[in-house]
Parts: C-alpha cells; sequence; structure tokens
DNA sequence: TAGATTGTTAATCGATTAACAATC
DNA sequence: TAGATTGTTAATCGATTAACAATC
C-alpha cells in the first residue's frame, strides 16, 4: 500500500486484536481526534456524528462505522460526549502519553519542526535533534535542546527510548540516514525528504510532500 | 471525502474528459513522477512497471493501470523510457509550466518553506510571503523576496495570477486567513495548520499535519 | 411521548489484483 | 525465436453508504 503525506508504506505487526481494522479507518481517527479538540477548545461538550461528518466533509455514517470497530462512544438521540470521546480516542491512538521522537536534519525546516510548540498536547516530544554537520552540532535549538551529533544517534535512542524519527535532510542523504535510523532501533520514521524510502517491513514510513500536493492539486488547474 | 496530509477535501469541477479518472490515481501520479526523476538523475534510460512497484511498495499491476488511464507510455518487452514518462506525466499534471504560489505566514515554518529550493524543479514558485506582524512585514524572506502585508493580498494575487496558497499559519489564525483566500479568488490551498477548513467546493484544500502521522503511527506501537 | 441519534446490517460502490493475449 | 513486459479484462477484495431497529 501506497501512501503519500498521507501515503506510506503500510503493512507491519500488530497485536491479534487489531489486525482486523483497516489502516485507511486508523489514519483517519487522528483528524477526528484533532477536530473533537477544537469543538473542546470551543466550550461545546457534545457533538454528533453528523456535525462532526460536516465540519470534516465526509458522511455521518462513515464515522459512526469507523468508532464502531473500538466500542460504542456515543447515546443514542444525544450523540457522544466531547471529553470521553477525546479520551477514547487517545488510548486508541496511544497518544495518552508523550511518545519521545528524534528530529534528524537541523536546516531551516528541522528548526521550523523543533520549534513547534503543539507537539506536546498532542502526544509527542522532540528529544534530540540531530546533524552530521559539524556548523550546527552543539548550537541550541527548539525547547532547550541543543544540536546533536548524527554520529551519536546509538546513544540519543537508548538514552530516550524512542522509537520514533522525523527526517529533515535533503533528498541525497534520505536513504543513508533511514538505514542509520534502522539500525539504531527506531521503527518509525516520518519523512520530509521527497523520496520513497527502502526498509524494513517492520519499520512504518509515512512521508510528507508539499510538491505531491501541489501537483495533485494543479491536475484540476487549468 | 476525507484526505490528509493525505486527507484532503476532494470533489470539484472538473473537464469531463478527466472526470472519470479517480482521485486516488491522480494523487499517485506526482509519487511516480517523483520516482521516475529520481531514476534519471541516477543516469537510468528505462524501467519497467515491476521495478517501480518495487520501489513504491505497490504492484506493478496497479501502476500499469494507473497509466492507461491516460494512454500508453510503455513498450511491450522493455518497459516505459524514463525521460518520456516524466514528460507525460507532467504534461497530465499541468506541472510542464511554472504555477506561482503564495505563501501566507513567515514564521518559522514559512520560512523553511520560502526557503526551499525544490519548488521550481518541480513546477512552483513561491512569488510572495504575506503576514500580518508589522514586525515581519519588508524583511527579507527566501529567494530575493520580501515579507508583504497581507492586507495587500488582492494586489498580489492580481499581480501574480497565483490560484495556489500554502497556508503556514497559527491554527487560531487558520479560518481566518483561508476566508481571505477565497475572497481573493484563490482555488488551491496547502494548509500546515492543524485544523479542518471550512471552503466552497470550487476550493481545493489539502492538508499536512505531523500530528496526523505520528498518532497514525503509534496505534501500532507499544 | 416525540424527536434525535446511535450502532449495525446489507447493499452498493469503487479500487486492486491476477491473469493473459498482444507484441516488442 | 525466446523472453520480457505491456495494456486490458474480469474477478476479487475492500470501503462506503443507506437504511433502520434500538433506545436515549
Amino acid at each position: 500500500m501506497l501512501r503519500e503525506g498521507g501515503y506510506a508504506v503500510a503493512s507491519d505487526a500488530r497485536v491479534q486484536e487489531k489486525a482486523s481494522i483497516p489502516d485507511i479507518v486508523i489514519g483517519r481517527l487522528p483528524v477526528y481526534l484533532r477536530t473533537l479538540r477544537l469543538l473542546a477548545d470551543d466550550g461545546r461538550e457534545v457533538t454528533s456524528s453528523q456535525e462532526l461528518g460536516e465540519h470534516l466533509g465526509i458522511s455521518s455514517a462513515q464515522i459512526r462505522k469507523d468508532l464502531s470497530h473500538f466500542g460504542e462512544f456515543g447515546k443514542q438521540g444525544t450523540g457522544y460526549n466531547i471529553d470521553f470521546l477525546c479520551q477514547q480516542l487517545q488510548k486508541i491512538l496511544n497518544v495518552d502519553r508523550i511518545w519521545p521522537v528524534i528530529l534528524v536534519g537541523a536546516g531551516s525546516l528541522g528548526t521550523a519542526i523543533a520549534n513547534y510548540q503543539e507537539f506536546e498536547s498532542s502526544g509527542f516530544r522532540i528529544v534530540a535533534v540531530m546533524d552530521e554537520d559539524p556548523q550546527k552540532i552543539g548550537k541550541p535549538i527548539g525547547q532547550g535542546l541543543q544540536i546533536g551529533d548524527f554520529a551519536d544517534l546509538g546513544r540519543s535512542v537508548a538514552d530516550s527510548g524512542a522509537q520514533i524519527a522525523v527526517m529533515a535532510v535533503p533528498a541525497h542523504a534520505a536513504q543513508r540516514v533511514a538505514n542509520e535510523l534502522v539500525e539504531a532501533g527506531l521503527n518509525s520514521i516520518l519523512c520530509y525528504a521527497p523520496i520513497t524510502l527502502s526498509a524494513p517491513s517492520h519499520v512504518r514510513v509515512e512521508y510528507i510532500d508539499p510538491v505531491v500536493h501541489f501537483q495533485h492539486m494543479t491536475y484540476y488547474l487549468r
């Protein structure tokens, strides 16, 4: 299966219970969660599959069906308690905790990612930023971090227990960096480089490439 | 239809001829193109659906089927000429030209986007960067650009003929900014803010949100 | 009670794949 | 010619939707 910015190589070991839930359903849950939290911020307490569907441009049936894979979270006649459903989705997605993330690449994009304040509230914390450039190593970045030497990746992984990496490196370096990440034991990679990586099947790779989105859009333009 | 970073509200007017080609197929073409160009950079001249499929982790049948919507680009027994197929895909995607793009938001992420060198070779040029912050307006950014006042959006659109915008603004400002973009006549928006925008159906919106990818990945983690 | 909305079923719709004749 | 690979068909597989009984 190919996904990009939404495409990613899927397929990996799952626990029995989860084996049958389609990956495409899992992919929508974070969007549901994000929307519910915005509603909660608005002071809303209850919503319905219809309201959610209208917000997201999808059918209410799809939302109910998606949620039904995991349990019964609503009340007939009333809808869903927003806080409760957020909590449930966070549990399902395993973001009822904070995951350490290692960022590779301290260029302009890496710096932007390191500066981004909202990861923490979503379940993620960037615990290390690494680069190969001796000019950059040692410099401060993000919230009280210092750029580390990519050669010390193994130590960073061991110290942090990170399973997830973000790659903000040039395309020509990406496969080599990815190999090192896999070697170091990471199993989840979010790749901003415009290249499809080769990785063992136990490693999940997802991609973010604005060009893919632009080119998708221009198909419909004149 | 919901897509994110791969999800996006689809559905819009298309010319007759294209009406029947699934959007999901269009979404894969940029990835094919990207891969073919990497092969070309490697000095390769010919490839096959099987080789491409192995690179991308998808079936050769899917690649052949996808391409068959647009014509016959290969030779039995030989495969595809890489340069030729690149050219064809560029035509199909309408990136055999340069599209002007307006970037809104000159924060850390906006700056990274403005600095990105590779848009031009993919069919895009950032022609204006706009922000509301008087502290930022007038400052240089990207390749010889100056941050413009978002209030002058209308003029920028008129001057450049841009149809595409990228939003790198905080979530709380995103809907307001999007409204202005639509008002100014833009019809394609790539949104980095973690929020699903409301927009008229003639406006195509796609999203990039790393948190959505992270949370998708953590579902499979322990 | 009347109205609203869930969770679920079955039908529909659409996408992917396997297979193969055509042919380079 | 023999081997390889395309483009296409038909079958399979999977996802979405409409509809509705259950029930708050």
